[in-house]
DNA sequence: AATGAATGAGGATTCATTCAT
DNA sequence: AATGAATGAATCCTCATTCAT
């Protein structure tokens, strides 16, 4: 710097903090949702992240932590991705409303991926030592299942709590087989875009829930 | 390991050759269903069904043969439950033999969960060298959608091959939703048990796609 | 073996599996007498040894449960040592009895001061969470402790329980200060061999006993 | 590590230099008469005080440097002790300037034990890089010695340079001996406070000494 | 039909230390 | 006067697998 006064103070690289947990980070959720908990060994994070296995070690407590914290993040890009699309006006029928909802979920699964492939994952899991990204996985998802009630709540003022939940229920299942059978890859038909077969279920559970109420 | 210095091996009586494998096989499965693939190693295999590391090598050519032959195995299981339950009468109503359909799906997956569970957790993963137990799955699978396919070209002698195949796959992965969510049992409801559910969405579909082709 | 009778079917070295894990304790050994239990690296011990550090874990659980061997086998040869010398006899003064004693503690100590010099690392050492081998070391010790308040108790029959235990304790503090002087080194005056000087001082003990009680 | 991004960093103030590098002292001497010279990490004595790893290499050239501190600092406690008490008067008996000096000893100890137990940790160490702490104790420890040849010497007039030198190699000796028998805790006896003991023994092999010559 | 012993490769994690700020 | 970030080397230990018996 001394040297010229031209000399543009080139854009020092070293000692980003931040910079270098988002590029671990990025590794991390690409692996781990490649190969999942396990398979998401420290050394191939490195690797893919170009710092040394220490590195992360400065930026993560451990494994459990670096991994919980790519669950926390896709999660936050999913939550953006869900709202990026505008509510159903006030005066749409269920119909539209349902099929509206439903092009949310395919939306926000389309972006982000990886939060809901990981999750599962997890989910699958039932090992003794509950990893905590297992654990915010599902409070996560928790959180989305009560968004759900709520807005059913808001779109059938007749049906009671009870009804409100399984159908949210119904409709999260719907989504997970859905995202699923789209990783699994057998069918040949892609189910992720037909978001108007998943409307017509609800459509058809809610017709259900309603007869056996009246 | 089980079998180190620091065990007090117990004389092991020269037990037949079919019971051992046999064992090997149960804790496997009991794991690979906990872990996932790679969360089941050779040596929590032996500790837990008593062989040492050797012995399951003696058995099984490798951990991918081994975890093929659970695979295999606990398919053999489920397709027993499938069809334990006798098949829907001739003169059944659609709403009928759908609705039976989804009870035998949902009987089948109560039988035998561990299928499913490593099976899905396997389809989940994308990791460049496919394990062949992941290929089992997959073969396995698809079968499974071209017995749906056939069923439902019995009932629905109006719908064309496109349509028949839309609707096992959402069959399919409306019984994969169902299954993560019975078990990430974020859902207060137990949804697996709901075969009225299943047979309402799956009506719910068959309406939309009778339309569409209207 | 087959192509000429005379093929003198070498001694096999494979597979020999008591030879390996005494290898492996004398490396051990002699370096954790060096540097003490966080000094003795597995991997030292591998290089000393000539196994690889895999094989080390197949004969020993952990780290922990290697020096505890260590610490094991280490006691047993001290206990050789300590019972190789005969007993004094009946008719001798106490003054030859202690003597005697003093003799074979020292003689212990020169023949295996592994023993001593890594218990007592142990000992000095008072972290939370106290290892296997510390724990043996100071089981070991206590009964060391013992027979010498038993033989005390034959040779001095007038003093009472406390006294006899004093006496014991302090045998054990000489030996042990006796020790640490000669690894500490800085004394120009071996006093190890000194047994008339141990001697010496356990007789004055005993007159400030004998005249506490009087 | 203990300003790691995890540990949420309380915005320091701006402390003194002194009063900062007095804290890692305190926990660095803490830790090393816990765990010995290998068992204390950089990263444990920076979680125990507070600073983060980098601070306390401003503060300290290494880890070698560091101990050599404690141990330096722990030393000048330690004769701090050594002098609170009086020197016996002119005229007192030899049983009773023993007996001081015994009291003096237990007590320096007992006010500050870290000293002599990493000390001795240090001291039954023998390996090959022998680190500056380890010399420092040793140097620290040889004028003890001297000061304690020097002592008998007005004590015992007749007695010959070996002898003194024997003796007091004795005295260290019991000295450790005792504190040992107090770390290591085998005993039911508190021994340290056993100042007669001590003092019984040294004129027993004072009189050993005194036969011998005669 | 089985297993005790062994092993190289790789797993997660901590180490002492540096250096730009 | 201090520290956030980084790092290569070393830590302990587990992995899948082999092979002689």
């Amino acid at each position: 710097m001394s040297s010229s006064p031209q000399t543009k103070s080139v854009p020092r690289k070293r000692s980003n903090g931040i910079a270098a947990r988002e590029k671990i980070l990025d590794a991390a959720a690409r692996i781990a949702s490649e190969r999942g908990y396990e398979g998401t060994s420290i050394s191939v994070v490195s690797k893919r992240s170009g710092f040394p296995a220490s590195s992360i070690y400065w930026h993560f407590k451990n494994k459990d932590d670096l991994i919980a914290a790519v669950i926390e993040r896709s999660f936050a890009a999913w939550l953006q991705a869900l709202t990026d699309l505008q509510p159903p006006g006030e005066d749409a029928t269920l119909e539209e409303k349902v099929t509206h909802q439903a092009a949310q979920f395919s939306h926000a699964i389309e972006v982000s991926p990886d939060f809901l492939r990981l999750g599962l994952m997890l989910g699958l899991e039932h090992r003794p030592e509950d990893p905590t990204a297992r654990k915010m996985f599902l409070k996560v998802r928790s959180r989305a299942f009560r968004n759900a009630v709520k807005s059913f709540a808001e779109w059938l003022p007749d049906f009671d709590r009870g009804a409100l939940e399984e159908l949210a229920s119904f409709t999260v299942a719907l989504a997970d087989g859905f995202f699923m059978s789209q990783q699994v890859a057998d069918a040949t038909h892609d189910l992720m875009g037909r978001v108007d077969m998943q409307a017509a279920a609800i459509l058809g559970v809610v017709e259900l829930l309603r007869q056996k109420r009246g």
